[in-house]
RNA sequence: CGGGAAGUAGCACAACUUGGCAGUGCGCGUGGUUUGGGACCAUGAGGUUGCAGGUUCAAAUCCUGUCUUCCCGACCA
């Protein structure tokens, strides 16, 4: 691309609608432009990145003899009412009406519309496995997009299908796609960490993440100093290192605690009960009020929460609802005589002669035991804390935040038995389809590898992505020396297939250099004055040094970096 | 969905409290001086002040409604 009559800018000034690096920068650097909350245009520097990452997607893909598809974004709601995840998905969903009225939905995920295409082939067992996938966009009404690309209303994504006779097929065609993310994610340059996760509103048995590593990330991944253990803090299990106390159980005591409403409140009164507080907060679970004890330092987790009492809704109770049931303040309830169930984590188990609320304003009570008060569920319902013990091993547990980019799911057969997706074997049986599903978001990848690859002068894209891997600058563009060299290299390059941008815009070397390091290209070269010597220069975006070399080796030069450092 | 803030030139903002010619910086046009890391001087262009109503001799400014955007929370493959 010459820059002179392109659709080319950058901004010079940052993006105050932007809250995060990655946003800011490909705002500046004329990627993206946002069109309203949650939605981008992608404009040609962008879709240039954005091809490059699902060329890569689709390569790795193809390769894993997955067959590409593409499923309409327009899809009747009888669809989603079949699957049971009208429901589930409810508010996410963006819904309309045709003139007839009826209801249609811009497609949040695809496993219905698979399912019905797999339907067409599969009638034996000799019909399966295969895999199916596409690349797409995905309509999702999030509640509070941000972030720039991480979190969007409408964005794209691969998703892959794969459908097996039984669980044994599954496990093989999940390892060959998991193997192909491997791939993808390496060749994109993403600094990532495979994690367990939830299976959540997918269903299935098993789930993994690909965590793009990044502090603006919203998940917590949960890694271990020892072993390789790596897991999203929704469903890391926390074990209780038996620290059989020595301390002898003493009677409860009522103790006044004047507005001591938080842990921190109590904590300053009661210091001799450092870490014997234990908290207790009403949920509202499936509409049931219940109380949830937990040591004072641990957060719950609401997940485990709803998977332990087999719960759809899981919610902190509200003010008025407390009141309703419960007859003390919040801030004072404590599990003796409660009148709502209690559940309480593992961690309390343990403990002795600890701290609860006394369900009296300004009281609570000290040297309180299990058993003073009674216990209708126990469990593992709180987050891992950093230092705690590693589920596997028993190392020390550490966090990092991280960009779900991509994930696996063993879905099992949920999909195929909502749109009888069955299959004969060979003693004439008819059984469901075992399927998988594979996601990537193709817009996170791209957000997340700036978020990775900055400094203070903009982005800095890997080879793999980048939207032209060379950069000529000329300096002089009146000098016709500089210029025939550059107009004779940049359609060298191009002959050989290397992306370049000439900027031969008449504007101040300063700003060029400015525009390619914002813009991330990955190599410089610089004709400048020593071009009547036949000497450019040559330099990388990823370092600092700039070298002089002869215009007559400057392809090769490029050529090997393209080589060593594209994966 | 709850709480908060903001919409004025392409971008960032001022003027609003106390109603009286629509302003600054960046960017953009023209001329000149410059010319290897976001130049300088001069001179210009660019606005239905988000939209709709109301009050007033007069509204960016006051009032009502509405739309949009952002932040915190809730929510979230």
């Amino acid at each position: 691309m010459r820059l002179k009559n392109s659709y080319f800018y950058t901004l010079r000034e940052d993006n105050k609608e932007e809250d995060s690096v990655s946003g800011n920068l490909l705002v500046r650097g004329g990627f993206v432009k946002k069109s309203s909350s949650g939605v981008y245009m992608y404009l040609p520097l962008g879709l240039r990145v954005l091809k490059n990452i699902e060329n890569i997607i689709r390569e790795e893909m193809d390769a894993s003899g997955a067959a590409e598809v593409l499923m309409p974004a327009l899809i009747n709601e009888e669809y989603f009412a079949k699957s049971n995840r009208l429901g589930s998905f409810g508010k996410e969903m963006f819904k309309l009406e045709d003139r007839f009225e009826k209801k249609y939905t811009l497609g949040p995920t695809h496993e219905e519309l698979f399912a019905v295409a797999a339907s067409m082939k599969v009638k034996s067992f000799k019909d399966l496995p295969f895999t199916l996938y596409q690349i797409q966009t995905k309509f999702r009404d999030e509640a509070r997009p941000r972030y720039g690309l991480l979190r969007l209303r409408e964005f794209m994504m691969k998703d892959a299908y794969s459908f097996d006779k039984d669980e044994a097929g599954l496990s093989e065609s999940y390892t060959a796609m998991f193997n192909a993310y491997k791939k993808i994610f390496g060749r994109l340059g993403i600094n990532y960490k495979i994690v367990r996760a939830d299976t959540g509103k997918m269903g299935g048995s098993l789930s993994e993440e690909f965590q793009a590593i990044t502090d603006i990330g919203e998940d917590t991944i949960v890694l271990c100093d020892k072993c390789d253990y790596a897991s999203n803090i929704e469903v890391c299990s926390t074990i209780i290192m038996d620290t059989e106390s020595k301390e002898k159980i003493l009677e409860k005591d009522l103790v006044s605690t004047p507005n001591a409403k938080t842990i921190e409140e109590v904590a300053e009164i009661l210091p001799e009960a450092n870490n014997k507080l234990v908290k207790s907060l009403i949920y509202k679970i499936d509409k049931k009020l219940y109380l949830v004890l937990l040591k004072g330092d641990s957060v719950v987790n609401e997940d485990k929460l709803a998977r332990l009492m087999d719960a759809n809704e899981v919610e902190l109770a509200s003010e008025d609802e407390i009141k309703k049931k419960v007859k003390t303040e919040i801030g004072f309830v404590g599990p003796i005589d409660i009148n709502i169930p209690v559940i309480m984590d593992n961690e309390v188990e343990v403990m002795t002669n600890f701290v609860v609320g006394a369900n009296k304003k300004d009281y609570h009570y000290k040297n309180v035991n299990l058993s003073d008060f009674n216990i209708d569920f126990k469990g593992d319902i709180r987050n891992v804390k950093e230092g705690d013990s590693c589920p596997e091993c028993g190392g020390k547990l550490y966090f990092k935040k991280g960009i779900e980019c991509g994930n696996t799911f063993k879905l099992g057969t949920k999909y195929s038995e909502a749109f009888d997706l069955k299959y004969l074997d060979s003693e004439n049986n008819l059984q469901p389809v075992h399927m998988g599903s594979y996601g990537i978001g193709l817009g996170r990848c791209l957000a997340a590898l700036v978020e990775q690859r900055n400094d203070e002068n903009g982005i800095i894209w890997p080879i793999s992505v980048a939207p032209y891997k060379v950069a000529i600058i000329v300096i002089d563009i009146l000098n016709v020396d500089q210029m025939d060299a550059a107009n004779h290299l940049y359609n060298e390059l191009r002959d050989l297939g290397i992306e370049t941008i000439l900027d031969d815009r008449d504007i101040r070397p300063g700003v060029k250099f400015n525009d390619m390091d914002l813009i991330g290209i990955p190599i410089r070269i610089t004709i400048g004055k020593k071009i009547v010597e036949h000497i450019v220069e040559l330099k990388k975006r990823n370092s600092e040094e700039t070298t002089e070399i002869s215009i007559f080796d400057v392809i090769y030069n490029v050529q090997d970096i393209i080589e060593e450092e594209n994966i």
